[in-house]
DNA sequence: GTAAACACTATTGTCGACAAATTTGTTTCA
DNA sequence: TGAAACAAATTTGTCGACAATAGTGTTTAC
């Protein structure tokens, strides 16, 4: 009933192919979960909208079975909620889910920044330091929030990647697909993207420094700081 | 195509019953999911093992439709390994993974102590400091691993429940149901269970004085030194 | 005229049959 | 004897049909 597949090759057999093909036939579903993940979290898809199951299988020309398995995959992300019998609705989210998201992320965010440092040369930071005292400066005093965001954006996968650390990885990411949207409406709250600017000098330079003590703490203190943003505005926000 | 269904009642109809059901007949799936993953956090179906999904189907006498979705969630939780054709095993861990689940927990309980201790009464901790000063210390002596670990576990609910954010619960019970089986070996590892025990004492005193700060950085030095056990002792342990 | 009872439609949930792929067992050939 | 080629059985993947449930519109009774 249970028996251990200790990998031993008493014979010596057709070997498994060398590429295990998992991309183009077999994973029709994981596209369609992509592609409403994108839905959600750029608000295309707006919050309290209802997903039938039976025009996103003729969207995706699949059988209404994969639709199915993608939206058990979204629900389990905690993007969309599923009520027996009624549906698929996406998940809309409360300021009080939204501080719980920040708090969490603060400590995560935190850790990333910490494990970058650590993992990496202290020079490998100093094109971002660069961007982040040159190019930047411009995008916030312009109000180009895009590029600005965009600049966010490398920083956050920079991070990611030389912290290295699937789990936390994946945990952040749930976290992002989550706020995503919101990042777009405090940047533009008074005097948030200067100080956001700011802090993330900061942590670029403890970072540049090789400090991953102080690099932890002032990311930390820079998420802490977009919380209270959102606290002080929560009003014009939602 | 896309409506958003703003809760409006123009008609007084009939109203949905006030319990969702939701209990009895739909989710026989979350059943076998709950099941399957007790069994592989409890290593009673060993890593490795192969999961088939027609005999799931027949334990479970659902149809193997269910057996799929299962599965399917216990993927997404990283608990199993899907291979295209070729079925499910029950993922291993490697130690490298083991750390970084180590590194991610490390701040996550911490924000868990400090959020615990910034939403409760300090005094609410009491029976906890008394329980770590005392019945605890007997564990520990009497290598009474059972009763001890139960200890753990109830400090752990309590500081989650306190802590009162869905989604660090979601993500330290993540870490747990996937290290759950390490607890048994790290806390039989040379003079662990006295400084695990130390610890909590320490970090409890903390709660009881309603020093969040303290909670935290203390949670954290706490999980980091049953990593360094844990790193020290690896090649016991795998 | 309002509200309950009924019928109809739309949508989700369940299930088994069939197809595709992999593994296992057997035979064949050097 | 051993490895390749073939055949059989097991297992996973896909799909559409049918059942069950909730939502909507209509009728009926008071």
């Amino acid at each position: 009933m249970i028996q251990t597949t200790d990998s031993a090759k008493p014979k010596s057999r057709r070997q498994a192919p060398a590429q295990p093909p998992l991309a183009s036939p077999a994973n029709r579903m994981q596209e369609i979960v992509d592609v409403l993940r994108d839905r959600i979290a750029s608000q295309q898809v707006p919050p309290g909208s209802k997903l039938l199951e039976q025009d996103l299988a003729e969207e995706f020309s699949a059988p209404r079975t994969a639709v199915r398995e993608a939206l058990a995959a979204l629900e389990q992300r905690g993007l969309i909620q599923r009520i027996p019998n009624r549906g698929a609705v996406v998940m809309r989210l409360e300021m009080e889910q939204v501080f719980h998201l920040y708090d969490t992320r603060e400590v995560l965010e935190g850790l990333c920044s910490r494990l970058a440092t650590e993992n990496s040369r202290a020079e490998s930071w100093q094109d971002l330091v660069e961007m982040f005292h040159g190019p930047m400066v411009g995008y916030a005093e312009n109000a180009d929030f895009d590029a600005f965001i965009a600049g966010y954006e490398l920083f956050r996968r920079r991070s990611q990647t030389a912290a290295a650390n699937p789990i936390l990885t994946q945990m952040l990411d749930s976290i992002y697909e989550k706020t995503q949207v919101l990042i777009r409406r405090i940047i533009i709250l008074p005097g948030r993207a200067k100080a956001g600017l700011q802090e993330h000098q900061a942590v670029l330079q403890a970072m540049r420094q090789g400090d991953a003590a102080a690099a932890e703490r002032l990311r930390r203190s820079n998420m802490r700081s977009a919380k209270d943003c959102l606290m002080r505005y929560q009003k014009y926000l939602l």
